[in-house]
DNA sequence: CCTATGACAGACA
DNA sequence: GTGTCTGCCATAG
C-alpha cells in the first residue's frame, strides 16, 4: 500500500502534455521491478483517484490500451493536451518524457537507465 | 500460508 | 520491424 501510494502521487505529479513510463513510475515509487504493479494501480483505481492515467505509457513509448478498450480515449486525451500520438499510438519519448526535477541525459533511454539502477527502496526521491 | 492478477519490460528468435 | 517467453512483485482474497 505504500508503494501504491507513492505511486499515485508520482503519476498526479506528470504535467500536463508530458509523459512518463510504467517503469519510470515504479522506479520514482522506489522500486524499478514494479512496473505491473504500475498498471494494477491504474487498472483498479485511475477513475476513483482522479489520477491522469493518459500521461502513464510503455517503455517503447506506445499506449497499452487495446483498441476499443481505452486505447482511442487515452490518444484522444493525450492529444487534446498537446502531445503529439501516430495512428500506431506511439509518442515520441525524446520529445515528450517527463524529467522530474529537469534532470539532464543525453538521451530519454539514459535517463531510464539511469533510474532502473537504483535499488528498490533505495532511499527514495528522485525529485 | 498460497494463488491469481495486472494498461509491464527485456531478451531473444 | 514482429511474436513469444520469462522474470517480476505489491495487492487482494
Amino acid at each position: 500500500m505504500e508503494f501504491e501510494q507513492r505511486a499515485k502521487e508520482i503519476i498526479k505529479a506528470i504535467p500536463r502534455g508530458k509523459v512518463a513510463t510504467y517503469l519510470q513510475v515504479a522506479s520514482l515509487a522506489g522500486n524499478h521491478r514494479a512496473a505491473r504493479q504500475v498498471a494494477r494501480v491504474l487498472h483498479s483505481s485511475s477513475a476513483k483517484d482522479r489520477l491522469p492515467w493518459q500521461r502513464v505509457i510503455n517503455s517503447r513509448g506506445g499506449i497499452s490500451l487495446k483498441r476499443g478498450h481505452g486505447f482511442e480515449e487515452q490518444k484522444r486525451r493525450l492529444i487534446k493536451e498537446g502531445v503529439h500520438v501516430d495512428s500506431r499510438g506511439r509518442v515520441d519519448l525524446d520529445v515528450f518524457q517527463w524529467e522530474p526535477g529537469g534532470t539532464r541525459f543525453a538521451s530519454a533511454r539514459e535517463f531510464l537507465r539511469n533510474l532502473a539502477k537504483q535499488k528498490p527502496s533505495s532511499s527514495g526521491r528522485a525529485f
